[in-house]
DNA sequence: CCATTTCATAACCATCTGATTATGAGAAGC
DNA sequence: GCTTCTCATAATCAGATGGTTATGAAATGG
Protein backbone atom coordinates (compact mmCIF):
# COMPACT_ATOMS: atom_id res chain seq x y z
CA UNK A 1 0.00 0.00 0.00
CA UNK A 2 3.00 2.14 0.50
CA UNK A 3 4.02 2.43 -3.31
CA UNK A 4 1.82 2.94 -6.34
CA UNK A 5 0.75 6.07 -5.30
CA UNK A 6 0.66 7.69 -8.75
CA UNK A 7 -2.72 9.25 -8.30
CA UNK A 8 -4.71 10.39 -5.37
CA UNK A 9 -0.97 11.92 -3.34
CA UNK A 10 0.94 13.52 -6.18
CA UNK A 11 -2.26 14.48 -7.99
CA UNK A 12 -3.08 16.77 -5.86
CA UNK A 13 0.06 18.46 -5.79
CA UNK A 14 0.60 18.30 -8.68
CA UNK A 15 -2.48 19.84 -9.72
CA UNK A 16 -1.38 23.05 -7.85
CA UNK A 17 1.87 23.24 -8.92
CA UNK A 18 1.17 22.96 -12.40
CA UNK A 19 -1.70 25.74 -12.00
CA UNK A 20 0.67 27.74 -10.08
CA UNK A 21 3.50 27.43 -12.97
CA UNK A 22 0.51 28.21 -15.92
CA UNK A 23 0.60 31.75 -15.17
CA UNK A 24 3.09 34.05 -16.97
CA UNK A 25 3.30 36.77 -14.23
CA UNK A 26 3.67 34.15 -11.54
CA UNK A 27 6.93 32.24 -13.46
CA UNK A 28 8.35 35.71 -13.41
CA UNK A 29 8.28 36.46 -10.18
CA UNK A 30 9.43 32.96 -9.50
CA UNK A 31 12.31 33.29 -12.27
CA UNK A 32 12.95 36.34 -10.28
CA UNK A 33 13.93 34.94 -6.74
CA UNK A 34 15.16 31.70 -8.53
CA UNK A 35 18.17 34.86 -10.44
CA UNK A 36 18.41 37.09 -7.48
CA UNK A 37 17.36 35.08 -4.59
CA UNK A 38 15.22 36.63 -1.80
CA UNK A 39 13.15 39.66 -2.18
CA UNK A 40 11.00 42.11 -0.76
CA UNK A 41 6.66 42.75 -2.50
CA UNK A 42 8.05 46.13 -3.14
CA UNK A 43 11.32 45.23 -5.26
CA UNK A 44 8.81 42.44 -6.69
CA UNK A 45 6.37 44.50 -7.71
CA UNK A 46 8.68 47.13 -9.74
CA UNK A 47 9.83 43.88 -11.80
CA UNK A 48 6.53 42.49 -12.19
CA UNK A 49 4.52 44.90 -14.55
CA UNK A 50 1.36 44.22 -11.55
CA UNK A 51 0.13 46.02 -9.29
CA UNK A 52 0.95 45.48 -5.74
CA UNK A 53 -2.38 43.86 -4.69
CA UNK A 54 -2.04 41.44 -7.67
CA UNK A 55 1.94 40.55 -6.59
CA UNK A 56 0.69 39.37 -2.65
CA UNK A 57 -1.43 37.55 -4.31
CA UNK A 58 0.15 35.22 -7.13
CA UNK A 59 2.69 35.03 -4.33
CA UNK A 60 0.14 33.79 -2.20
CA UNK A 61 -0.57 31.21 -4.79
CA UNK A 62 3.33 30.23 -4.96
CA UNK A 63 3.48 29.84 -1.34
CA UNK A 64 0.52 27.48 -1.28
CA UNK A 65 1.87 26.07 -3.69
CA UNK A 66 5.25 25.41 -1.93
CA UNK A 67 7.20 27.47 -3.69
CA UNK A 68 8.19 29.82 -2.09
CA UNK A 69 8.41 30.62 1.54
CA UNK A 70 7.71 34.06 3.63
CA UNK A 71 9.90 35.58 5.72
CA UNK A 72 8.83 39.22 7.49
CA UNK A 73 10.32 41.66 8.59
CA UNK A 74 9.76 44.77 9.97
CA UNK A 75 6.99 46.25 7.52
CA UNK A 76 8.45 44.08 4.66
CA UNK A 77 8.07 40.42 3.39
CA UNK A 78 10.81 38.98 1.41
CA UNK A 79 10.35 35.83 -0.69
CA UNK A 80 12.19 33.42 -0.95
CA UNK A 81 12.17 30.66 -3.85
CA UNK A 82 12.08 27.05 -2.43
CA UNK A 83 13.62 23.98 -4.06
CA UNK A 84 12.15 20.89 -3.03
CA UNK A 85 8.59 22.86 -4.37
CA UNK A 86 9.24 21.64 -8.01
CA UNK A 87 9.74 17.72 -6.90
CA UNK A 88 6.19 16.88 -7.54
CA UNK A 89 6.52 18.22 -10.97
CA UNK A 90 9.77 16.84 -11.59
CA UNK A 91 8.74 13.05 -10.68
CA UNK A 92 5.80 13.38 -12.56
CA UNK A 93 8.17 14.58 -15.47
CA UNK A 94 10.22 11.38 -14.68
CA UNK A 95 7.56 9.24 -14.60
CA UNK A 96 5.63 10.19 -17.91
CA UNK A 97 8.49 12.45 -19.92
CA UNK A 98 10.70 9.51 -19.23
CA UNK A 99 8.95 6.02 -19.57
CA UNK A 100 7.39 7.74 -23.21
CA UNK A 101 10.57 8.81 -24.70
CA UNK A 102 14.20 8.89 -23.70
CA UNK A 103 14.79 9.61 -20.20
CA UNK A 104 15.13 13.50 -20.15
CA UNK A 105 17.08 13.06 -23.52
CA UNK A 106 15.99 16.92 -24.14
CA UNK A 107 18.44 18.32 -21.19
CA UNK A 108 21.21 17.30 -22.72
CA UNK A 109 20.18 19.69 -25.77
CA UNK A 110 20.33 22.61 -23.35
CA UNK A 111 24.17 24.08 -24.80
CA UNK A 112 23.14 27.31 -24.69
CA UNK A 113 21.16 28.19 -21.33
CA UNK B 1 21.58 38.69 -29.69
CA UNK B 2 21.27 35.44 -30.18
CA UNK B 3 21.81 34.21 -27.02
CA UNK B 4 20.15 34.65 -23.59
CA UNK B 5 16.62 34.11 -25.18
CA UNK B 6 14.79 32.95 -21.83
CA UNK B 7 11.84 35.11 -22.51
CA UNK B 8 10.44 35.75 -25.75
CA UNK B 9 10.68 32.48 -27.69
CA UNK B 10 10.46 29.39 -24.79
CA UNK B 11 7.66 31.33 -22.85
CA UNK B 12 4.96 30.92 -25.46
CA UNK B 13 5.19 27.55 -25.71
CA UNK B 14 5.89 26.95 -22.09
CA UNK B 15 2.71 29.22 -21.23
CA UNK B 16 0.75 27.25 -23.27
CA UNK B 17 2.23 23.51 -22.03
CA UNK B 18 1.95 24.46 -18.27
CA UNK B 19 -1.42 25.95 -18.78
CA UNK B 20 -2.44 22.16 -20.91
CA UNK B 21 -0.72 20.33 -17.84
CA UNK B 22 -2.91 22.24 -15.35
CA UNK B 23 -5.90 20.41 -15.12
CA UNK B 24 -5.97 17.14 -13.84
CA UNK B 25 -8.40 15.62 -16.65
CA UNK B 26 -5.86 16.74 -19.52
CA UNK B 27 -3.24 15.01 -17.26
CA UNK B 28 -5.20 11.95 -16.94
CA UNK B 29 -5.68 11.27 -20.86
CA UNK B 30 -2.22 12.40 -21.12
CA UNK B 31 -0.91 10.02 -18.50
CA UNK B 32 -3.15 6.83 -20.49
CA UNK B 33 -1.38 7.94 -24.31
CA UNK B 34 1.65 7.33 -22.44
CA UNK B 35 1.11 3.73 -20.23
CA UNK B 36 -1.47 2.48 -23.43
CA UNK B 37 -0.55 4.04 -26.41
CA UNK B 38 -2.62 5.17 -29.26
CA UNK B 39 -5.96 5.58 -28.49
CA UNK B 40 -9.52 6.08 -29.97
CA UNK B 41 -11.84 9.22 -28.41
CA UNK B 42 -14.53 6.79 -27.65
CA UNK B 43 -12.12 4.56 -25.57
CA UNK B 44 -10.22 8.00 -23.69
CA UNK B 45 -13.96 9.28 -23.08
CA UNK B 46 -14.76 5.50 -21.20
CA UNK B 47 -11.69 6.46 -19.02
CA UNK B 48 -12.16 10.30 -18.57
CA UNK B 49 -14.69 10.49 -16.00
CA UNK B 50 -16.37 13.67 -18.54
CA UNK B 51 -18.76 13.61 -21.72
CA UNK B 52 -17.29 12.73 -25.23
CA UNK B 53 -17.10 16.87 -26.36
CA UNK B 54 -15.11 17.69 -23.50
CA UNK B 55 -13.20 14.97 -24.22
CA UNK B 56 -12.73 16.18 -28.34
CA UNK B 57 -11.71 19.73 -26.66
CA UNK B 58 -9.38 18.72 -24.05
CA UNK B 59 -7.39 16.64 -26.82
CA UNK B 60 -7.83 19.72 -28.75
CA UNK B 61 -5.83 21.71 -26.25
CA UNK B 62 -3.15 18.82 -25.92
CA UNK B 63 -2.72 19.26 -29.28
CA UNK B 64 -2.38 22.99 -29.87
CA UNK B 65 0.03 22.42 -27.02
CA UNK B 66 2.28 19.67 -29.28
CA UNK B 67 1.71 17.32 -26.73
CA UNK B 68 -0.85 14.57 -28.79
CA UNK B 69 -1.23 14.15 -32.45
CA UNK B 70 -4.06 13.03 -34.05
CA UNK B 71 -4.54 10.37 -37.13
CA UNK B 72 -7.83 10.30 -39.01
CA UNK B 73 -8.97 6.23 -39.52
CA UNK B 74 -12.34 6.03 -41.10
CA UNK B 75 -14.99 7.51 -38.50
CA UNK B 76 -12.51 6.69 -35.35
CA UNK B 77 -9.65 9.52 -34.68
CA UNK B 78 -6.57 8.26 -32.73
CA UNK B 79 -4.42 10.21 -30.88
CA UNK B 80 -0.95 9.64 -29.16
CA UNK B 81 1.21 11.29 -27.04
CA UNK B 82 3.95 13.21 -28.72
CA UNK B 83 7.25 13.10 -26.74
CA UNK B 84 9.14 15.73 -27.55
CA UNK B 85 6.04 18.04 -26.84
CA UNK B 86 7.35 18.34 -23.11
CA UNK B 87 11.10 19.64 -24.40
CA UNK B 88 9.89 23.79 -23.42
CA UNK B 89 8.68 22.75 -19.69
CA UNK B 90 12.08 20.38 -18.95
CA UNK B 91 14.21 23.02 -20.82
CA UNK B 92 11.94 25.52 -18.20
CA UNK B 93 12.66 22.72 -15.11
CA UNK B 94 16.22 22.16 -16.20
CA UNK B 95 16.88 26.16 -15.94
CA UNK B 96 15.20 27.10 -13.09
CA UNK B 97 15.26 23.85 -11.56
CA UNK B 98 18.77 22.93 -11.29
CA UNK B 99 20.46 26.69 -11.07
CA UNK B 100 18.22 27.15 -7.96
CA UNK B 101 19.31 23.88 -5.83
CA UNK B 102 21.32 20.75 -6.96
CA UNK B 103 20.58 19.83 -10.61
CA UNK B 104 17.47 17.69 -10.06
CA UNK B 105 18.63 15.81 -6.83
CA UNK B 106 14.44 14.98 -6.69
CA UNK B 107 15.09 12.90 -9.06
CA UNK B 108 17.36 10.60 -7.12
CA UNK B 109 14.46 10.12 -4.90
CA UNK B 110 12.33 8.07 -7.11
CA UNK B 111 12.74 5.20 -6.09
CA UNK B 112 9.54 3.37 -5.88
CA UNK B 113 8.80 4.85 -9.43
C1' DC C 1 2.69 62.05 17.26
C1' DC C 2 2.05 62.33 12.65
C1' DA C 3 3.32 61.18 8.01
C1' DT C 4 5.07 57.60 5.19
C1' DT C 5 6.21 53.22 3.73
C1' DT C 6 5.08 48.31 3.04
C1' DC C 7 2.12 44.83 2.61
C1' DA C 8 -2.34 42.24 2.67
C1' DT C 9 -7.25 42.08 2.14
C1' DA C 10 -11.82 43.51 0.31
C1' DA C 11 -14.86 44.78 -3.28
C1' DC C 12 -15.54 44.60 -7.80
C1' DC C 13 -15.29 43.55 -12.77
C1' DA C 14 -14.23 41.28 -17.28
C1' DT C 15 -12.82 37.36 -19.11
C1' DC C 16 -11.41 32.62 -19.41
C1' DT C 17 -12.40 27.85 -18.54
C1' DG C 18 -14.51 23.41 -17.52
C1' DA C 19 -18.64 21.25 -17.96
C1' DT C 20 -23.11 20.14 -19.89
C1' DT C 21 -26.70 19.09 -23.63
C1' DA C 22 -27.98 19.48 -28.45
C1' DT C 23 -26.79 19.12 -33.09
C1' DG C 24 -24.57 17.96 -37.32
C1' DA C 25 -21.34 15.57 -40.43
C1' DG C 26 -19.05 11.36 -41.96
C1' DA C 27 -18.19 6.26 -41.99
C1' DA C 28 -19.79 1.57 -41.23
C1' DG C 29 -23.08 -2.04 -41.07
C1' DC C 30 -27.20 -4.22 -41.97
C1' DG D 1 -31.06 3.55 -47.95
C1' DC D 2 -31.68 3.79 -43.24
C1' DT D 3 -29.75 3.22 -38.85
C1' DT D 4 -25.93 3.38 -35.89
C1' DC D 5 -21.56 4.70 -34.35
C1' DT D 6 -17.77 8.18 -33.83
C1' DC D 7 -16.36 12.51 -33.43
C1' DA D 8 -16.40 17.66 -33.52
C1' DT D 9 -18.75 21.98 -32.97
C1' DA D 10 -22.32 25.27 -31.14
C1' DA D 11 -24.97 27.19 -27.49
C1' DT D 12 -25.02 27.84 -22.71
C1' DC D 13 -23.87 28.26 -17.97
C1' DA D 14 -21.57 28.43 -13.39
C1' DG D 15 -17.48 29.23 -11.28
C1' DA D 16 -12.55 30.26 -11.23
C1' DT D 17 -9.07 33.64 -12.39
C1' DG D 18 -6.36 37.84 -13.43
C1' DG D 19 -6.70 42.43 -13.06
C1' DT D 20 -7.92 46.94 -10.96
C1' DT D 21 -8.78 50.53 -7.11
C1' DA D 22 -9.80 51.36 -2.26
C1' DT D 23 -8.83 50.48 2.37
C1' DG D 24 -6.70 49.07 6.54
C1' DA D 25 -2.99 47.48 9.61
C1' DA D 26 1.55 47.52 11.15
C1' DA D 27 6.32 49.24 11.25
C1' DT D 28 9.65 53.19 10.29
C1' DG D 29 11.26 57.85 10.53
C1' DG D 30 11.03 62.81 11.20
Amino acid sequence: MTTHILKGDRSASCDELFKALSDGTRRTLLEYLVREGEQSVHALTAISGVSQPMVSRHLGKLKRASLVTARRAGRETYYTARAKGLAPVVQWMAVYGALWSQRFTALEELDGY
